[in-house]
This record gives C-alpha cells, sequence and structure tokens, in this order.
RNA sequence: GCCCCCAUCGUCUAGUGGCCUAGGACGCCGGCCUCUCACGCCGGAAACAGGGGUUCGAGUCCCCUUGGGGGCGCCA
C-alpha cells in the first residue's frame, strides 16, 4: 500500500514540543569550512534566530577513518569567529545505538536489504545502464536474492553492504526556496546506508538525529535536493514526519564556475587568517544571492530582521573576493570608536577616538591601521626633495603659535601659500611628504593635530640639517 | 546520456501581461570637497542571452537553442 503522507498517523515518538524551530548545521570533520559551507550555516543561524528557535551544530563523523577531532575543533572556532554559537552540539560518532535500531526497525520491516555486488560491480551496472541509454538506477539485484544465494555470497568472502528499499511513489513536498518539488522514486537509486564494512553513510543517521533531535527545518545546499525526497520516504518508513526543507542554491566563483576548486583560500580560517572582518565576511555570505542590498552589518541583529528564506534567489550567486573586499573596507569606514577600541588596543594601535576617526578612511583591513600609527606616532622618514628644501624650512617658521587643532592646517597652509606663492599640490604636496614621508593618506587637518608640533617640526626639518 | 533548477546593467538583484523611457545596491566613469590616496556628496554610462510563438500588448506566459548550476556514489 502505498503510504499517504496525509493520512500517515502522527506519530511523532519525540518528547519535542511540536512548535519549537529547530535547525541544524552537520558537517563532516574531514577539512575545515569554506565560505560555502558557512553560508549555509549563517542562513541556518539567521533564520534559527530570527525564529526564537535552536541552532544544533551537528558533526557528522560517522567515517571514523576520515573524521578528525582538530577539525571539529577547527569548524567550531570558525563558526564562533562569524558569530555562530550553537544551542546544542552533537556527534554522530557517539549515537550510533540509535542508527543500530533504525537499521534493525528497517530490516525488520523489510525495507533494508543485503546487496553483494563490488564497486566494480556496480560500476559496470551503470555504465552498462548509460550505454543503453538508460538511468544508472540500482536494478534491486540484492532484494531478490535468496538466502541460499547469500550463503552462497558470504561463502565467497563476501560481506554485504544495506539498501533502503525505496517506495514506488512520487514524493512531493514544499521547498521553502524552491517551491513545490516533486520527485519519482522509482527514478532513484535504493541509497546504501550500510557500507559492506559495516559503517553508516550519512543518509540514516541524518534522518535519524533529525527526528530524535526534533530538527524543524532543514536550509542546506541544492545539492541536496534529489536527497530531500529519498530522506522524505525514509523518515516516514522510521514511522516520522519528515521536516520542512529549504534548499539554497550554491555559489560559484567571480568566474561563474563551482566554487570547489579553490577552496582552500575561501576556507573561513584563511579568510580570518588574510585579515578580514568577520561581520564582513556574515554580510556578504547573508545577503548575496537575495535581493536585499549587499551593505556592511556591523552586528547580526539587521541581518536577522530583514532575514527571509523567499528572498533568496533560486540561481547560483557568484562569490566574488574583490567585492568582499570592498566590503570589508566600507564596514571599517563606518565603524565607530567604540566598537573597536580593544581590537586597536591589542594591535597597539589605540590611539584614542580621533586618530581611529581620521584614519579608519584609508585602511582596507583593519591591520593596515597600524602603518597610520606609525606615521602619526612614530619614527618615519620625511620626504624632502631639494627642489622644496627651501619651501619646507620657511614653512616651519609660518607655523601657528599655541596648541594645534582642527584650524591649524587652515592657518598654517595659507599663510604658507601667502609667503610661498605656491598653491595646489606644488603647496600640499611636499608638505606632506615631509610630514608623513608618504604621498597619500589621511586628511592633513586632521592628523596634523594628532601628529603634534614637536613631531611635526621635527620632521619638517630633518631634511635640511 | 538522462533528470531538475536558473538566465534582467560588470556583480547581487527589483520586476508575477499594460504602472518599464526597466528601478535599487556595489563596482565603474565624471564633477565637487582650495593637495594626493581615500572617505563623503552630486551626476553619468551600463542589462531584459538568441530564435520562434500566444496576445491588442511580453522582461513578464509557452516552445526551441545557447549558456550556467545541481543531481544520477559503498561522498557529504
Amino acid at each position: 500500500m502505498a503510504i499517504c503522507r496525509a493520512c500517515t498517523p502522527a506519530r511523532r515518538p519525540l518528547n519535542r514540543t511540536a512548535m519549537t524551530i529547530r535547525v541544524r548545521f552537520a558537517p563532516s570533520p574531514t577539512g575545515r569550512i569554506h565560505i560555502g559551507n558557512a553560508r549555509t550555516a549563517i542562513l541556518n543561524w539567521l533564520f534559527a534566530r530570527k525564529a526564537g528557535g535552536e541552532f544544533i551544530l551537528r558533526f557528522d563523523d560517522t567515517d571514523r577513518a576520515r573524521s578528525r577531532a582538530e577539525f571539529a575543533d577547527g569548524i567550531s572556532e570558525d563558526l564562533a569567529w562569524l558569530g555562530i554559537a550553537p544551542d546544542i552540539v552533537q556527534h554522530q560518532s557517539k549515537r550510533f545505538a540509535l542508527y543500530d535500531a533504525a537499521a534493525e526497525q528497517l530490516k525488520d520491516g523489510g525495507r533494508l536489504y543485503a546487496c553483494y555486488e563490488t564497486p566494480d560491480e556496480l560500476e559496470r551496472k551503470r555504465k552498462r545502464q548509460l550505454a543503453r541509454g538508460k538511468p544508472p538506477v540500482y536494478d534491486r539485484a540484492g532484494l531478490n536474492l535468496s538466502d541460499e544465494d547469500r550463503a552462497k555470497l558470504e561463502a565467497e568472502g563476501r560481506t554485504p553492504h544495506w539498501r533502503f528499499k525505496l517506495s514506488a511513489r512520487a514524493v512531493v513536498f514544499d521547498d521553502l526556496v524552491r517551491g513545490e518539488q516533486s520527485f519519482d522514486l522509482t527514478s532513484v537509486s535504493d541509497p546504501v546506508l550500510i557500507r559492506g564494512d559495516g559503517s553508516y553513510l550519512y543518509t540514516l543517521p541524518s534522518v535519524v538525529d533529525d527526528m530524535d533531535m526534533g530538527v524543524s527545518h532543514v536550509i542546506r545546499g541544492e545539492d541536496h535536493v534529489t536527497n530531500a525526497a529519498v530522506q522524505v520516504d525514509l523518515f516516514e518508513a522510521l514511522g516520522g514526519t519528515a521536516p520542512a526543507f529549504a534548499h539554497h542554491s550554491l555559489l560559484t566563483g567571480a568566474d561563474g564556475k563551482g566554487l570547489s576548486k579553490r577552496l582552500g583560500s575561501l576556507s573561513i580560517e584563511a579568510l580570518r587568517a588574510a585579515g578580514l572582518e568577520a561581520m564582513a565576511v556574515v554580510s556578504h555570505a547573508a545577503l548575496v544571492g537575495t535581493s536585499d542590498a549587499i551593505v556592511p552589518h556591523h552586528d547580526m541583529g539587521g541581518l536577522i530582521d530583514s532575514f527571509d528564506l523567499g528572498k533568496l534567489s533560486r540561481a547560483p550567486a557568484r562569490f566574488d573576493e574583490a567585492e568582499l573586499a570592498n566590503l570589508n573596507a566600507r564596514l571599517l569606514h563606518e565603524t565607530p570608536y567604540s566598537e573597536i577600541a580593544g581590537r586597536l588596543a591589542a594591535l597597539g594601535c589605540d590611539a584614542g577616538e580621533a586618530f581611529w576617526l581620521v584614519a579608519r578612511q584609508n585602511i582596507s583591513k583593519l591591520a593596515d591601521i597600524s602603518q597610520w600609527h606609525e606615521v602619526t606616532y612614530g619614527e618615519i622618514d620625511p620626504v624632502i626633495a631639494a627642489d622644496d628644501l627651501a619651501f619646507v624650512t620657511g614653512a616651519v617658521d609660518a607655523l601657528p603659535d599655541g596648541a594645534f587643532d582642527e584650524t591649524t592646517w587652515k592657518t598654517w597652509t595659507s599663510a604658507v601659500k601667502e609667503s610661498s606663492g605656491r598653491k595646489g599640490k606644488a603647496l600640499f604636496m611636499p608638505l606632506r611628504l615631509a610630514l608623513t614621508g608618504l604621498d597619500h593618506g589621511p586628511e592633513l587637518a586632521r592628523l596634523l593635530p594628532l601628529i603634534g608640533r614637536d613631531r611635526a617640526i621635527e620632521r619638517l626639518t630633518t631634511g635640511s640639517g
């Protein structure tokens, strides 16, 4: 009998409140996360926070050979840096009893069956089907094996892998990003749930945990859409109900090609090491591919307020590092002193609000601030061209009396202009070069008071001695 | 090979048959801010992939082509 979702009795073996919104981010700790994974995590986080729900970080570490604790720790660090603080952290490697029980339940119900083909044999079957223009769907040979067949195969030394028998029906679900999705399960291979070595593939643990943990919404990349149909069938075979699904499109590189090749440089770890602001990364990841303008956010608040899965485009979006860099600079340019003082101090560059406000406009990464700190307060090499020596020396005498303030520059350069007859670039550039050693930099009107009279005189007279 | 999704300025997008002379944001270009690089402000250039339909009327609906993404694993 075909299973009808609508008339399946509501059997929820979960002691969870039905209405609780709960999402999960389930990375496998076989490496660090990259911008694509992080985007999924951020989307989940924003959704959970907006709904007042919970965010589960669930490590998919059932593959003991490839999973490593340090990667799990690294991923936790990456998320923390991004501002994501999971409400619950779980490790699937500690939950095998649940998966074993579910597997038994499926075997008892005739939904999990043993198969004995080797990977090679399966590959040949697929090739043959493809050659004949047929879809490479598993032929269910394992399902038709008799007890004697199995005994014989095992006597040959073969150990079975186990497949889930999909029901013969179309699965329909309403994807929160993609709309109604319909999949004919007869055109999909029965998924292998348990490997020949007895280990679990991701499908069963994922479904079992989503049920057990009361996950209400599964938000993930569109590379999982077909899996969703299979999982709906599994959820129901296990006596549960599938959560709501939302499959967002994937990111491509700036060239429009898949992101997969350059994941190393796009790891969160690498972006952080490159000196980018976490909120620049978060802002970009949260807004790219949506109808909202990609603007810097200083905290999650605004992002949470405007978050809506419906704003996500179904088309792939490009991740452009140049745009991220630009966003990072814009974020810094508008960052108030109070928000950054602690980090300036950590860099040894906390010289007060006035310094930050003038210097921030000339940085694209926070670390760039040290250059301006040095230019303002440290030792520099004044640049005074031979042609400008007399001019610069003369300018020293024109320095106004009294404490320097933001009017000093104007007063001073006006006087120098008067006495020297110079104007424009010829007037200002030699002064900038002498005062900062550079032909570019923050506004001198605001920088000069910070440099102060003593340092200014010292720099202006350096080349003359 | 087959299946699914997508297709508007360089990029992210608004657009749900007349409100579109196609809007916004970033970027780009120009101007201004008595100097530079920036910041800021003002202004400008910039797109409906192509071809067929349907319709009085199509960016908007349908088909084909092209292009991009995803899937068809004892990966996740």
